[in-house]
DNA sequence: TGTTAGATTAGGTATGACCGAAAGCACGTT
DNA sequence: AACGTGCTTTCGGTCATACCTAATCTAACA
């Protein structure tokens, strides 16, 4: 018999279709080829197009979808649209890492810590009126004291938001929404944010807002890592008096 | 004729079926109910269970797929097994708004500048044998200053994403993944990394290194601020020369 | 005791049908 | 002329069924 022959193949990769096809679109997508709310063609009109059956077609839409590439109409005249993505894109994929890898509170208050006080410094660089604007108009609704606790918590991420949005980059604004809203239901059910916690953070607030107001960015650097941090230093100290009180669960 | 009754309805919204499932589906996930690696019902199993369609069953999984909560095996004995994100997730999203947005190159940088001394900063504090290592071994290939420039620019890579390893911080290392790639690829076609700038680069990675490796933060902090910038300024410079070279096109 | 050729079980793809939502149109009323 | 009303059309959403292909298991065979 004869001997094997040395042929040596590399692993033969075989992709999805529906792989094939979404990637293909996404590239071309990412291109700029389509200018933001250009309409793809319909799935049906896609079916002839690539000899793809519709399940194909549908699936490969579907990746695009969730990427935040293209957002999908029903009804008459519906169809793909082409859509650039956000900031929201990244906050819900940091969203899942999160709590997928159960990430601790103290950690998010770390990141924190690394990232807001470098969004502070290019906001007071580049703030425009709009953006004081933000910013103001959130402290006045944290100034309610009356307000529940939920409503002070989501003024209390509006601010934050504000500060990444006024740094005019979008990549910080994206990480930092995620961020602040994982804070945001990590913190919601604690009960540890009482008047005083109100009025400090209030405090701080305002003060490194006038500091982006008067495009103080060293200032601006400094008061906001001094908020972070002594925020991060309560609540660590509050989890252990926690943890005292339910030595076990 | 009657008046019209001051009936008011809000908005009804129809989800459709394949996100209701794979929300499902991903709450439990996320909810730690199933170990990672464990594997869901297969596809005819979840139309049994939930009545829908297979393809409706199908969109699902592929919708968890692309959010990087399941990874798919064929054959038998395959189907869905629950995967926890990791950092490339997150870089995938982040690649999709930088491509998608037509992030530029300057603010890809301004991100570095922003986030980086504080990976350095952690890395000091958390870094342990392993982390040092892997920055080592960067470092090592970097200075075979024979290699081709992607060979130099990934053993970049490599060590600004150690960086953020060793500060054991998830979030910020599947950002500094995400950036660190984008600004390779970047990086890559522009030729402005000269024998110069190599061993400049290599220096100062050195100086970092030595910094993480003494557990010095403020001088991690300091030495990794110091880098990056004025990379970001060699780059703009160039960038500069560039346009005057380039006055049209 | 390996090797290998089926059998089995999973996902991948293709058809074809029908439902429901939304935009457009035409008719009819005011 | 202006405005509802309802029909028609054209999309995506869902379902059912069939068949292909990949990966594994199993059992016969050399």
């Amino acid at each position: 018999m004869a001997t094997r022959q040395p042929v040596r193949l590399s692993p033969v990769r075989v992709p999805k279709a529906s792989d094939v096809l979404a990637t293909e679109m996404r590239e071309r997508i990412l291109r700029g080829e389509f200018p933001e709310g250009s309409a793809l063609p319909t799935e049906r009109e896609l079916v002839t197009q690539t000899d793809m059956s519709r399940a194909t077609v549908r699936e490969a839409l579907r990746i695009l979808e969730v990427q935040g590439l293209v957002r999908i109409k029903t009804g008459r005249s519906g169809g793909a649209f082409v859509q650039h993505p956000d900031g929201e894109s990244i906050a819900s994929s940091v969203d899942l890492l999160i709590r997928g890898r159960q990430i601790r509170l103290a950690a998010l208050l770390e990141t924190r810590e690394a990232v807001e006080p470098a969004c502070a410094q290019l906001a007071a660089k580049y703030r425009t009126d709009a953006d004081l604007d933000r910013l103001d108009l959130a402290n006045e609704s944290m100034s309610d004291t009356s307000g529940s606790l939920s409503d002070f918590l989501q003024a209390n991420v509006d601010w934050h938001v504000g500060v990444a949005i006024a740094s005019h980059n979008e990549l910080l604004t994206g990480f930092m929404l995620a961020l602040s809203r994982a804070i945001y239901t990590s913190t919601n059910n604690r009960g540890f944010i009482n008047t005083e916690v109100r009025q400090t953070t209030l405090r701080a607030h305002r003060s490194v807002t006038t500091a982006i107001r008067g495009q103080d960015p060293d200032a601006a650097v400094r008061r906001m890592k001094r908020h972070v941090h002594s925020y991060a230093e309560a609540v660590v100290e509050v989890e252990e008096r926690t943890e005292i009180d339910l030595p076990d669960r």
